[in-house]
DNA sequence: CGCCAGGGCCATA
DNA sequence: TATGGCCATGGC
C-alpha cells in the first residue's frame, strides 16, 4: 500500500473533483480562490459561499476594491463565514499585498511561499491552497484530514506540515492537475465518511484500513 | 441542542 | 517548541 493507491481508490470512488469551486463573480477567477482560501479557514465552505455572495454584491469582487474597501463594510460583508473581524483584515492586508506587484496577474508571476507565508493571517495551508489552486503552482496542500487519513491507514505521522509536505510531495510524482485532485479527493472523503470518527463501513478506504481511530 | 468546520495567532511554561 | 485559548457563524 502506498499513496498513490489511495488516490485510486478515492478517484475511483468519488470521481474527478475539478476543484476549486468558483462563482465566476470575481476578476479574475484566481483572486476568488485566494479569497475562498481565507474565508475557509476552520469553517464550512457553506458559510465562505455566503460571505463571498455578500462580498460580490457589496461591490468588493477584485483585489483592487478590496484593497482599500472600508473595513466595517468588509468585516460586515464576511460576518457569515464567522471570525469576521480577522478575515476582513486578512483580506484587505492580502489585497494590499498583490496590489503591491501592480496587479494579480504580476503578483501570481512573482510571488513566492515564503512571501505569502510572511503575511499576517496566512499559514501554510492557506498559501498553499493558494499556490496550488489560484497559482498553479505543484506544491501539495496538508489538512487536518489529510494527516488523520494517512495515520488512520498506518502511514507514521510526520512532525510537523512541512514534513509531511515533503512527504506527499516525494510519494506523488505526478503533475500539478493530480495535486489538485488528490487534494480535493481528500476533503471529499472527509465531508462524506470520515471527519473525527473511524472508517465507517461503507468508506472506500475501510478495507485496508489499519488503525480504528 | 451540541458539535464542529477545507486554520492561524498569540500568550504562557 | 509545545500546548491551550481565542476568534464566531451557521449547517447538521
Amino acid at each position: 500500500m502506498n499513496v498513490m493507491n489511495v488516490y485510486e481508490i478515492l478517484l475511483n470512488h468519488f470521481g474527478h473533483q475539478c476543484w476549486w469551486p468558483v462563482s465566476h463573480k470575481f476578476r479574475p477567477r484566481e483572486f476568488e480562490v485566494c479569497a475562498g482560501a481565507i474565508l475557509t479557514q476552520n469553517t464550512n465552505w457553506k458559510n465562505v459561499e455566503k460571505a463571498l455572495e455578500l462580498l460580490y454584491k457589496n461591490g468588493m469582487r477584485t483585489p483592487e476594491k478590496i484593497a482599500v474597501a472600508d473595513i466595517k463594510k468588509l468585516e460586515e460583508a464576511v460576518v457569515p463565514s464567522g471570525f469576521y473581524r480577522q478575515k476582513a483584515q486578512r483580506l484587505k492586508n492580502f489585497s494590499m499585498f498583490v496590489m503591491s506587484f501592480g496587479g494579480f496577474a504580476e503578483f501570481a508571476k512573482d510571488v513566492t511561499r515564503q512571501d505569502l507565508l510572511s503575511l499576517s493571517g496566512l499559514g501554510p495551508e492557506t498559501a498553499d491552497s493558494m499556490l496550488l489552486y489560484a497559482l498553479g503552482r505543484r506544491v501539495f496542500v496538508i489538512d487536518a484530514y489529510t494527516k488523520r487519513t494517512f495515520v488512520r491507514l498506518g502511514f507514521r505521522a510526520c512532525e510537523g506540515y512541512e514534513e509531511w509536505r515533503r512527504f506527499f510531495e516525494a510519494e506523488v510524482t505526478e503533475d500539478v492537475d493530480l495535486y489538485k485532485e488528490f487534494h480535493a479527493l481528500i476533503v471529499e472523503l472527509a465531508k462524506n465518511f470520515c471527519r473525527t470518527k473511524p472508517f465507517c463501513r461503507k468508506c472506500p478506504l475501510n478495507k485496508i484500513c489499519a488503525k480504528k481511530i
